[in-house]
DNA sequence: AAATTTATGTCAGTCATGTTGACATATTTT
DNA sequence: AAAATATGTCAACATGACTGACATAAATTT
């Protein structure tokens, strides 16, 4: 009777710890590192009136000048709808800009433009900071410790793809 | 004249790379790391018609039973009206319950139930085993390298929440 | 005892960013 | 000529955030 009841179902009232078996610090540790990380272009982008998902076109084609629109969109795992909205804004406010593809001209190549550019380091600058100031003290080794962390978490499938940045 | 234009500006068809003096390798794996990091809870949760707000929640609750709303608040960093209805679905799906506060009866403490433990447990499981994957060929110290970067890539007047972590 | 502050809850509206599905157009490939 | 591909666009919807306003109960201050 009871336990089908949810106005009686018994608090727990001991935490979960790392005795649980969990790597509770780092999960926790890289929520709220996660989180400051991106905080930082953040507040450049509202002054833009712009969102993450305007960083994130931005950063990647200034990263790979030149990609498609099927390029990004694989390299963003999101929908091509998702992409537009946003796309649009970034071409009407002069930082990207369409190229007809030489080779197949259904293709749109995505360039940023010196707008785009500057921009994009503008937002780039301060997580950069952030990383130099985190690894300031670290000792020899540490920074490539870190790497080899970071690209393990990524799925294995994806990490070619990370190779193919410049 | 023709700088005013959008359609005249130039494509710039140089990438950006580590020479411009950002660390690009470390911002993008950070990138891709927290993607693939989310989205093994993000497919558990979507089985509960749950999302990331519902996880965030749960977890904190397990970590911090007896928590206030004002503390959760503070943690999540969100507004109460955030919290609201996400927390109404947690307490009426029976995964959490409210306490009235023993000394202030204001305050409602929040505590995981048997279910709200399993579950919390069931979205940690997959994210710690891809830590300890990652770190499965990590050197000595490699770890607390990795932990080490990440704490100090919190801002630091929130570093004190996370020594209080059990 | 009355006034103020605090902790929480709730209503209403808005916004950003994602989703699915359907369909149009131009271009390339078969 | 037909099929496949790259892109764009329309419509509807979901999630999870936001602001602002207001209500209630309880604690604290005056």
């Amino acid at each position: 009777m009871a336990e089908a009841s949810v106005a009686t179902a018994k608090p727990i009232k001991t935490a979960l710890t790392g005795d649980d078996g969990i790597d509770f610090a780092i999960i926790e540790l890289f929520f709220f590192a996660y989180r400051d990380f991106t905080s930082d272009p953040d507040q450049i982008l509202a002054d833009y009136e712009f969102g993450r998902a305007h960083h994130r076109i931005l950063h990647f084609v200034n990263r790979m000048p030149g990609l498609t629109v099927a390029e990004l969109l694989d390299v963003l795992k999101i929908t091509k709808q998702s992409l537009a909205r946003v796309l649009k804004q970034l071409i009407d406010t002069g930082h990207i800009i369409q190229v007809q593809g030489p080779r197949d001209r259904r293709q749109r190549e995505l360039y940023p433009t010196a707008k785009g550019r500057t921009l994009a380091l503008d937002l780039a600058r301060p997580q950069s900071r952030r990383i130099r100031e985190a690894l300031r003290d670290a000792g020899p080794g540490d920074r490539e410790a870190v790497e080899r962390f970071l690209k393990a978490m990524v799925n294995p499938e994806l990490r070619p793809q990370i190779d193919n940045l410049p």
